[in-house]
DNA sequence: CCATAATATGGACGGCGTACAGAAAGAAGT
DNA sequence: ACTTCTTTCTGTACGCCGTCCATATTATGG
């Protein structure tokens, strides 16, 4: 009862929960949420796979820890700031979260998997409210804003992404259908690109303004 | 060069792409989309799980035909009949879409998961897109705010059906994990609600009236 | 120096998608 | 009727997955 603090005996841990899931955000953006695996994870830390389950209950349980690490490094610091109008914190905050959810585009199945009950993702949908009822919403007005905020920014990366990752077709896709039959194949985590490094190619161009043609006309909606 | 047409010659195929899409769908709803697995499909129609191979080119493509078929069941006559307003069409659709997707909620994982490109999607984003051109808007601004309001109705139904599959914990959840370190399990397809039968007692409370809530709010703000 | 406790590992199990080779079963040509 | 051809089905196997069990490792507290 004399040790300080935390862990009192035992062999010591060979790595961190945070290097486990460095590791999981490493193979999520390098071939999404498909490609996330214990056993990946564990090569790529260097410890054998079954030892992962020392740090986390199971691979749902790594996996929400992600969703909870990727919402905690959105960036607030133009949301937070109360002196702005609400809108633009609104449109900050959104544009914020679209920049990481393109950044590490494999996440947003993993958000629209779960719920989203982490504390941060509750901080996350608090602080929206918040900013909404700044705008002149009642609170429970605000709350049910925000959901449909939420709701359309997650929608929109998700049907984005998906379209993005179209393209390859399957490298074993033999023609063992008979005749015709034009079913095909789509993805197949072929050397799917590494968005951490290429965010900025995709974005800029339509599907941003389109994205901000959408939030706009909502945020008209959720105001009158 | 007589024959009839269609199938020449070769051994009579034991099912029929339905059959598989049937089972497919069975699946879908008996464990989620998660559960949807080859072998499972082909044990239940009874063939080899190879067999499916002669049918589809591959698993995706299984779910993509998957994704069609649950488009085309979605009942178009309240969409279709022009002499009403046109709010009142979309807002149909809307609540048709979101009624299919609550009876079969593994579907909007598959939804998102995929580009909307089929011959179905097309035609609904298409029709959606008329039905808002009758509101008066732009073709362009018609093709922009269809996509907002699918966006919307997948979305909501993602984040409904993701919360509402929280409930039970994993039966193999040993504290492995040391002492304290409170990250849990949730969803574990043990007796996951056979939704087609049960689809009534969900969504007519609180969840609907949000749905529509957003939903108003967002023809408000793109009709101005 | 020993007991204790936490962590890591080796190995295994069952399940997955699917590739390959060969068997089955009708249709067409003689 | 027999043979060939074509398509479909089955047996088998490979590599990957999540995760359990038993065991070995390596600290700390006495």
């Amino acid at each position: 009862m004399a040790t300080p603090m935390g862990r009192r005996t035992g062999r010591p841990r060979a790595v961190t929960e945070q290097a486990i899931l460095d590791a999981a955000l490493w193979q999520l953006d390098g071939g999404g949420a498909d490609a996330v695996s214990i056993r990946g994870i564990a090569a790529q830390v260097g410890i054998a796979p079954n030892a992962v389950y020392t740090y986390f209950p199971s691979k749902a349980a790594v996996l929400r820890a992600l969703v909870e690490r990727f919402l905690g490094d959105v960036n607030h610091d133009r949301f937070i700031d109360r002196e702005l109008p609400w809108r633009e914190r609104v449109e900050a905050l959104a544009l914020e979260l679209r920049t990481h959810l393109v950044a590490h585009r494999g996440a947003v199945q993993l958000l629209l998997g779960g719920p989203m009950d982490g504390p941060n993702a509750l901080t996350l949908r608090e602080s929206l409210s918040e900013a909404l009822a700044d705008g002149g919403s009642t609170p429970d007005d605000a709350a049910r804003a925000s959901y449909v905020l939420l709701v359309y920014i997650f929608g929109a990366i998700a049907l984005e992404v998906a379209e993005l990752d179209q393209r390859r077709i399957a490298p074993t896709e033999r023609d063992r259908v008979s005749t015709r039959r034009a079913v095909l194949d789509t993805i197949s985590a072929e050397d799917y690109p590494r968005t951490t490094e290429t965010a900025g190619t995709i974005s800029k161009d339509f599907t941003t303004e389109q994205f901000l043609w959408g939030l706009t006309r909502i945020l008209n909606g959720l105001q009158a």
